[in-house]
DNA sequence: CTCTGTGAATGCTTTCACAGCG
DNA sequence: CGCTGTGAAAGCATTCACAGAG
């Protein structure tokens, strides 16, 4: 299919607010109100809908718990996926807890260090193993995404580990570029950067 | 002048990497190699680069140190800025001893929360505040940014605040899409909506 | 009327290809 | 040669505008 990534990334916001107006019962949504949440255009809403083939019924809007499951299905948000964590310092231990994972289909089923000491320390429900047995446990509990969040100089060693353990996607939080495979897919968080866009925007 | 959201962003990358390349004393850098630690091409980085009338030498690619402070002063990148947290969770503790966001110029000077016991109990060399405080300490420490780490049902509050406040930019780490006046720069960086994008990219 | 659905037009970005410089 | 610099071309994504359905 032929889809361009800023649609799906929309669609996938998309996605996430129907799951909210779900839980209100609300039954119709029109793709103005789903605009005027995201922030976008009524028609840009139409559009990346109907790139699915996904139809809506005139004067009413798009029924919201088929719209859902259909997105679901298109973008493969339907199912369950388990992710680990590596690196425990202070950002990958808050991630750990992060509830909205959960909520929202993402299962933490483990995290990883290399320092016994946080491991030991460490307080939460989530199992916690040393980086020697990240192999194993990737294979063992099938993981399908790993969440980095190691300092910058460790990114890529860690990247490779992963993807060496059979990991189908990644979610960088360190302030570095990892490279990967091409059929593996990465996402940056970049926090620093994410900073300086805002200041390069501030005075335009 | 006239430069694309995408541009500004993967400038201000090679600004990040720019400062690698100065703390290892390299002189020169090519388009090529800023392209490869981008993952981009070399005429997107020459492009990017000569939109801001920035040139580069023959045979030898661009001064680091030069290129360095010509991005910085273009970008408004060159004066440190200071910024806040609300929101003390784990998250936004987490965020309040990032190293990373001092070392690259953005200074937090502030936390805050609303509850007394997160107050109290939170250790760190950075000062924390009630909700209370929040506008007089924004305008006395003159603080520019904001950085949003509350549950999702507490955002736009906690924006619009931010913005009453006065500040000009915002981080929103909430998975909600916040409103904000267009003069507010605002930017949002949700994970669980990464996830998602991770998720829906896999069988494409 | 109101709201969806979508080809067509517009407007951006990226990519190309090659001139220019040392 | 090797690498920058940049108009021009190509390729995408967004927006428009209006037909269609109830």
């Amino acid at each position: 299919m032929d889809i361009s990534n800023n649609s799906i990334e929309r669609l996938c916001r998309v996605f996430g607010y129907l799951d909210i107006l779900e839980k209100k019962d609300v039954e119709f949504v029109s793709s103005m109100e789903l605009a005027e949440a995201m922030g976008s255009a009524a028609h840009t809403v139409r559009k990346d809908i109907s790139i699915l083939n996904i139809t809506g019924y005139t004067r009413k809007g798009y029924p919201v718990s088929s719209l859902k499951k259909d997105l679901g299905n298109r973008l493969n948000l339907n199912k369950t996926r388990k992710a680990c964590i590596v690196g425990l310092g202070r950002l990958g231990s808050a991630l750990l807890d992060y509830e909205k994972f959960q909520e929202d289909g993402f299962e933490i089923v483990a995290g990883f260090d290399s320092s016994v000491n946080k491991l030991e320390r460490i307080r939460t429900d989530i199992e916690v193993f040393p980086m020697s047995s990240l192999k194993e446990m990737i294979v063992s509990k099938r993981i399908e995404l790993g969440i980095i969040a190691v300092p910058a100089e460790n990114a890529q060693a860690v990247a490779d580990r992963l993807v060496e353990a059979g990991v189908k996607g990644m979610l960088n939080f360190s302030p570095t570029k990892v490279t990967v495979p091409k059929e593996i897919v990465n996402v940056n968080m970049d926090f620093t950067n994410a900073l300086r866009l805002i200041a390069a925007k501030l005075n335009k």
